[in-house]
DNA sequence: ACTTTGACCGGTC
DNA sequence: TGACCGGCCAAAG
């Protein structure tokens, strides 16, 4: 095979991204799954935060497994209370509420 | 080719 | 949820 890398992994992740419900949001390990790379995490947040210049697809609905909203990056607040999620005191988003099942 | 880095994750306490 | 920690893997230096 070839040697696929970033671009076809943008096209999947950007794809499983749009497929997140509005006022819900998903973890990075989340997209990294449904995407079959449980491993990349990691990649998913690098490209992610391009995804913020593409501003094209609902990146603010992504968050870390703790509910952590992602730093540099001050409108994904915003952006997901207009969605109807609400955050706890620490700034969290309530992941047992808001959690994207994946449905 | 090696080292460092990163919008992370899953145990454990 | 939070702190601490080791793991994981591609990209950048």
């Amino acid at each position: 095979m070839s040697g696929v890398l970033n671009d076809e992994l943008i096209y999947e992740i950007l794809s499983a991204v749009e497929e997140i419900p509005e006022g819900k949001v998903a973890s990075y390990g989340q997209i990294a799954r449904l995407i079959g790379r449980e491993k990349n995490s990691r990649l998913v947040g690098k490209v992610l935060s391009m995804a913020e210049y593409y501003r094209k697809y609902p990146c603010h609905r992504v968050v870390n497994s703790a509910g952590r909203l992602a730093p540099g990056f001050e409108e994904q607040c915003s952006l997901l209370e207009n969605e109807g999620v609400e955050f706890k005191e620490n700034g969290c988003v309530d992941m047992k509420k808001y959690g994207w099942n994946g449905e």
